[in-house]
DNA sequence: TCTGGGGTCCTAGGACCC
DNA sequence: TCTGGGGTCCTAGGACCC
């Protein structure tokens, strides 16, 4: 029998936040008044990232607007976001991890998996050693968790979702039906907010619903992921830990402008920023695209994209900004626009005996890029950018959460 | 009233080939 | 008047995760 751990950091940027200001000096816990980690209202980047559980006792929820979020709770605390603290306080979590299991997965900031099986004789019963390391990160790191135990990662992690926060829940196949059947639908994972209305149009209300429906019926309306979920709803699941990152397939840069764009040369310029910033982080990689994609969401919120793939893959700056600005000149119509990604995919490694095939980008550039990289990861972001961005009132690097360094993000992939 | 950013995967429809 | 059927590749859009 396999046992999986899901450890998942209650409140996870709200508790870090407290902890860090505690540490500070600080003589309130944010954990224990309404409070909300939250993006920038002036930027347009005011949502709630994180919750307090007196702040849900509002009905406060992650991804709704600070404006709502301060009309169910007028007395709210809103603090601002500093990854950099959350990226350490994730890191020290991995490593104490991996104290119980060389097999840890980095799932996402704050939810790790940990492969338990045959680690028994070395530190006693699953479930006592779910509860160690939950005291372990309370005592060492100043805050709490949920730690799932399960016979696979997605009943640990069901299982670690159960009751908030500072709990060991356990959800073996002999507790899927007491423990998870009477759940709304849409507490499984992978059942959004999409899938369980349509499924609630079916009279499926609950996993258990969900878990017992006819296969076949879930296929013709939801195709492959009808079944996934309802391999899910029973619990079966079977993917490994994985102790290495899955390998990248894409990467993008997007940004929320503070203001909606409305000229073209400014928009153009907003595309070689988030160009220069999603270039630097392929060529970081040592890799090549061959699809280069952007989109757009307009000041209604009304979302496109348009992309192309090119014949040979390609790394520059330059060269992914041309294939960019003609993407863009097709399908921009001049309506003011809120928001802009530039996404690359297709993706190659680029290692020394292919370059000389890759006539895209000239020696020139690529040098030139290097130079660049190279000054930017000694000096700064901002130690060196293309005069355009001089007096623009444009960033030179548009995108990202962190400047300057590589933030790791969660798929819908266990 | 205000509504982030960065990922993966799937599907539908059209182009194109034999 | 009636007009194949696969297969692959590409693009746009939408679902999901945190």
């Amino acid at each position: 029998m396999n046992n999986i751990f899901h450890v998942d950091v209650n409140s996870a940027y709200l508790s870090w936040e407290a902890v860090y200001r505690l540490q500070m000096g600080e003589k309130k816990d944010l954990r224990e008044i309404p409070s909300v980690v939250g993006g920038n209202e002036e930027n347009r980047h005011g949502i709630v990232l994180a919750k307090s559980i007196p702040a849900k006792k509002y009905g406060i929820q992650t991804g709704e607007t600070l404006f709502s979020a301060r009309l169910k709770c007028p007395e709210l605390e809103v603090v601002p976001p500093r990854y950099h603290i959350y990226m350490k306080c994730s890191q020290e979590m991995e490593e104490l991890l991996k104290r119980y299991s060389p097999n840890v997965q980095f799932y996402s900031i704050d939810e790790m998996f940990i492969d338990y099986t045959n680690m028994e004789k070395k530190f006693g019963n699953a479930i006592d050693a779910a509860y160690t390391i939950k005291r372990q990160i309370k005592k060492e790191l100043g805050f709490t968790v949920n730690v799932g135990v399960g016979p696979n990662k997605l009943l640990a992690k069901m299982a670690s979702g159960l009751k908030k926060p500072d709990r060991v829940h356990t959800l073996f196949f002999d507790e899927i039906f007491e423990k998870m059947w009477p759940l709304p639908v849409n507490k499984l994972f992978m059942v959004g907010g999409r899938t369980a209305k349509k499924l609630d149009v079916l009279g499926i209300k609950t996993i258990g619903d969900l878990a017992t429906e006819d296969i076949s019926k879930l296929y013709k309306i939801f195709k492959s992921h009808g079944v996934l979920i309802h391999n899910y709803a029973n619990g079966l699941e079977n993917s490994k830990v994985r102790n290495e990152p899955m390998p990248i397939k894409g990467l993008g840069n997007s940004s929320t402008f503070s203001f909606d764009v409305c000229s073209e040369k400014e928009a153009l310029m907003l595309l070689l920023s988030l160009t220069e910033t999603v270039a630097t982080r392929l060529r970081r990689g040592n890799f090549r695209a061959k699809v280069i994609k952007i989109h757009i969401k307009d000041k209604d919120f009304f979302t496109f994209s348009h992309q192309r793939k090119v014949v040979n893959p390609i790394q520059s700056t330059d060269a992914i900004y041309s294939v960019v600005k003609e993407l863009f000149l097709e399908v921009w119509h001049k309506k003011p626009i809120r928001k802009m990604g530039v996404a690359l995919g297709d993706i190659y490694t680029s290692d020394y005996e292919q370059i000389t095939f890759w006539e895209e980008d000239d020696k020139t550039k690529r040098m030139l890029d290097k130079t660049v990289d190279n000054i930017r990861k000694r000096y700064g972001a901002k130690a060196v950018f293309r005069s355009c961005f001089l007096h623009s009132g444009i960033k030179p690097l548009e995108g990202g959460v962190i400047d300057n360094e590589d933030y790791p993000m969660v798929s819908s992939v266990l």
